[in-house]
DNA sequence: GCGCGCATACCTTGCGGTCGGTATTCTCCC
DNA sequence: GGGAGAATACCGACCGCAAGGTATGCGCGC
């Protein structure tokens, strides 16, 4: 144990994690850093000594925070998987958990809130949204390799689909009230995900 | 022509449209009301004499051209619509056209941006979704009653899925640097809808 | 002249961000 | 090893400004 001095990770997690809390709750232009240091319990001195301006802030949540919980939720889980049932039952998970505020939601909300390529914040949600594909994409080549994909699609494209729809589902069925909804979608995306199946399997 | 005296219908129009231009950019918490009336090149008792307060401004906007727009762009090409071929045509032609600022990425944006239940704007941009879902949900119907789609599948599950993939699209493929993502999309969207097509068509 | 439609000026609040100060810890030298 | 000094980690008051919103005045058609 190498207790370090005084711990000022401490203070910037606590910071990080008020932040998202914000962010996820109002997006980036609705979170004051006034609201979010009175969450962490702690003083704009503390703030703007870790992070240079609110952007940064983001950018660090972002890329420390919301990066690792999309790869724990969606890229970990299908590190080695290559068959469609994995991602199917994944999906299921996932979609149980679905609410408002988790790290789906928030990526799609901030995605969509953020205007593209004028600032740096777009390029590091791009950047999750690209390694989410790309997960999903070698799933899908894993299968074709394995047989059991059907020989004629294009992971690429169908990775695109794919999160295209997760996102999409997170901002059209966003309320509490729209579960069916949720439901609905999963329900097709479970037929749809049995086309790209081969028929040999 | 009933001329009327001074017309303030125009400058209410004038004010919603600079209000839209801001919101489709910014989004909600990031327009201000003195960009708009700048925009608008009118003053703030203007704003205020038409609209009681920004929500109210937002909501306008949203009910009278949002959906409107929403309707003009999806609903009523498929009003009579009963095939698959018309819809698959559609969707070509509205990917063809999709950029940031356009009323389909407007509208995922504020959906995504809004936090649902707490306001009354996340219910108007709900309601616009619902009436998007049953466009296509009816198409669908009548797809099936034709004979032309499967009789297992279920209208109101695809339409979601399908109201729901637009929206990701628009939300994962912003950037026009993403323009073979959107590509990519259309592509495996085809022939997802290909695979609702009954086997005696 | 009276009310509608809008402009001007202003108010209050809260925003992102700054700055000097202070307590604590690390570093270096003897 | 221990004390001086630099660097770190944080506080809290403060600033300029722009935000949403208001109060009042003015022109013009009826």
């Amino acid at each position: 144990m190498t207790q370090r001095k005084k711990q000022p990770q401490i203070t910037r997690a606590a910071l990080l994690d008020a932040a998202g809390e914000h962010f996820a709750r109002a997006g980036y232009a609705g979170t004051s850093l006034g609201s979010v240091v009175t969450r962490a319990a702690l003083t704009k001195g503390a703030l703007f000594h870790h992070f240079p301006d609110k952007r940064s802030l983001a950018q660090a949540w972002i890329d420390e925070r919301l990066a690792s919980a999309v790869t724990a939720l969606w890229l970990a889980p299908l590190e080695q998987a290559d068959s469609l049932d994995a991602l199917r039952n994944l999906c299921r998970l996932r979609f149980s958990e679905l609410a408002p505020g988790d790290a789906t939601s928030t990526l799609s909300a901030l995605a969509a809130e953020l205007t593209p390529a004028d600032d740096l914040l777009s390029a590091c949600l791009a950047q999750i949204h690209d390694a989410w594909r790309a997960a999903i994409a070698g799933l899908l080549e894993r299968g074709k390799a394995a047989g059991q994909i059907h020989r004629s699609i294009k992971p690429a494209a169908e990775a695109a689909f794919f999160v295209a729809l997760i996102a999409g589902v997170t901002v059209t069925a966003k309320a509490a009230a729209h579960a069916d909804t949720r439901r609905a979608c999963l329900s097709s995306l479970e037929d749809y995900l049995e086309t790209l199946r081969s028929q040999s399997a």
